[in-house]
DNA sequence: CTCCGTTGTTAAATCGGATTAGCAAGTTGC
DNA sequence: GCAACTTGCTAATCCGATTTAACAACGGAG
């Protein structure tokens, strides 16, 4: 079993010198004259005995434990999410602090209670993080506290927000399109909002949506169909097979996630059209399997991982924090999937 | 900005006891006396000044936190993984504990400070988590600690591992391949290894292909050959077409993982040969893709959540922990990857 | 009417640090 | 030579709980 912690009274007694001394010898904080003979009595000391400080105990003293909060909905769950809890942590590590993770699974009792579970733990700060890009209310448990709200926003409520920047991603594709000499026969798959929409409404969608439309118009293109449908392979297969079905002949999809581009494949690989040479594909969020497909998917990277370190970045910055939108770049991932517009 | 805190001296002032009284009517402990009138009167007042108690302050005395850390290598990049840390989340959570979630990727140096940031922070207990089932060496800070190993095996360290039963897991799929009347034309494609092999070895590998090879054979089946290759989505379409251009004709593959599955769908896909009509094919971790695919894919799932929440419960039973190897199942997806035999 | 055991309560110590106030000894200024 | 400063250190408190030791008040036994 773990002997005894060394505690700072054990290196101030092995270095001779108060407790006091030792406080400040380690701290060291200069407001207080310590000599340099005590000084290095005291940091030998404390290296031969291996002490390492009791965060806990300075804690009581101090009000800062040195950890973050992290609550979420479902973030955990979902197969990308796991990059944002990385480089938040990541974040997290480089300034010395660590972080309590924690998932309410879209239940407001037991966000509540897992905030409290939080606060009795006396954490510093608190990142309130959604696993779609939304609208939210934090409980009312975290008003007045210091929160960074991660991938959603809540006007009214004193916060930075951080997400991603959706609506530049939307021109982004447009102009993918564009440059590969896109300008008509332009479907988009999956169109403004998921389905189902949560009554705070989704983002993505509209932003990407508004982006795209805006910068094609620009282009002096056309989309020529939204197809509204869920934001699944499922549903991507059935719309563009429905598609074909009726006759139309789209030269580019726009497809709002990956998911949704996997059904798009699968209905074109089954109308016997290939990607890029009949339709090229362009999507959104770089999941896993947007490498993986043949051939790989151009898409718009969600940039989880960025997301997690700035939100502990300005958490951790010193003073007080400011109530601003923060969009995060969505890089453009070229791969194989467009290609010059189909003849005829 | 939050207000003060209200402590349990403000309580104690409140319900007009003493703070020595106001803590034995909260902790509700018996073996000392407290009138009822007395203890109404506290419950009372916490009840009105909304105190909850400070857990950090509380751990100084107690020497417990009501935490665990959780440290892995890369856990939480993968993309099931997250439900690893849902389901010890959900069990400390059941238990009134929090988790510190961590990840070392995989540096020696990174792993030792990242536990010594955990004991500097009092955490109760800690979660060794590896991302792949095999043999680690856990960081010297953790000797003599309470500790559960999560997904890996170490062999004179003492303490309870948590693993996926991958024997069994292997025999299940032969079972599925006979039932459906398999008896030859049967491949493995991954092999007993993932490659690049870790110094450490891999087991998933091993007693998968161990335990199929058992019940095939057992059943009267033989396993025509095994292809050995990177358990990822390129390598299971290069191999499996390699081994069709080679004129072999499978009647079922069993892919060591769903990313292998892929790949050979795809490989099968441009051959030409339908699955489950021409091969069958069974698999092994049930990640997101192996429900999405077409057809759906039979596949014994990574009980990654079971595997979290077995951990944690295990670690917060009172008592000395004791270092068995608690194997999970796994538990077989059936969906509509696997059909009888083709004839000829 | 003591002595003793209950019962209910509280003062004080403790946990491991940080911080404030104060105290000796040595320096400087005039 | 004495006040005023500086320097270097330590005693004492504090943070917010838990826990030990002790102390009144009361009732029953002898």
């Amino acid at each position: 079993m773990p002997e005894r912690r060394v505690t700072m009274a054990d290196v101030a007694r092995q270095a001779g010198v108060s407790p006091t001394t030792a406080s400040f010898a380690l701290s060291g904080r200069t407001d207080m004259r310590i000599s340099d003979a005590s000084r290095q009595k005291v940091l030998q000391a404390a290296r031969e005995l291996g002490y390492r400080p009791n965060v806990t105990a300075r804690s009581l003293r101090t009000k800062s434990t040195q950890t973050i909060g992290f609550v979420s909905d479902r973030i955990t769950t979902t197969p990308f999410a796991g990059e944002v809890i990385r480089g938040a942590m990541e974040a997290a590590r480089e300034r010395d602090n660590l972080l309590f993770i924690t998932e309410a699974g879209g239940d407001r009792d037991a966000e509540s209670s897992l905030v409290h579970a939080l606060l009795d733990r006396q954490v510093d700060a608190v990142i309130y993080a959604s696993m779609f890009t939304r609208y939210v209310t934090p409980p009312k448990e975290l008003f007045g506290r210091r929160v960074v709200l991660l991938n959603c926003l809540a006007p009214g409520f004193d916060a930075p927000s951080v997400v991603p920047d959706e609506l530049e991603a939307g021109r982004d594709a447009a102009r993918a399109l564009l440059a590969a000499g896109h300008r008509e026969g332009i479907w988009a798959i999956g169109g403004h909002q998921a389905v189902p929409a949560t009554p705070e409404g989704i983002i993505a969608g509209n932003e990407r949506m508004r982006g795209l439309e805006e910068v094609l118009r620009e282009g002096g293109a056309r989309l020529d169909g939204v197809v509204e449908c869920d934001w699944n392979t499922p549903d991507g297969h059935r719309e563009v097979s429905a598609l074909l079905a009726a006759g139309h002949r789209p030269r580019a999809l726009v497809c709002l996630t990956d998911r949704v581009s996997l059904g798009a494949y699968q209905a074109l690989g089954e109308a016997g059209l290939s990607v890029p040479g009949d339709v090229s594909v362009v999507s959104f969020d770089d999941q896993d399997i947007a490498s993986v497909l043949r051939p790989a998917l151009t898409t718009l990277k969600l940039p989880h991982h960025r997301l997690g370190r700035l939100a502990v970045e300005l958490i951790l910055r010193k003073g007080p924090l400011e109530a601003v939108v923060h969009r995060v770049p969505m890089p453009l991932r070229e791969r194989a999937s467009i290609g010059a517009p189909a003849e005829g």
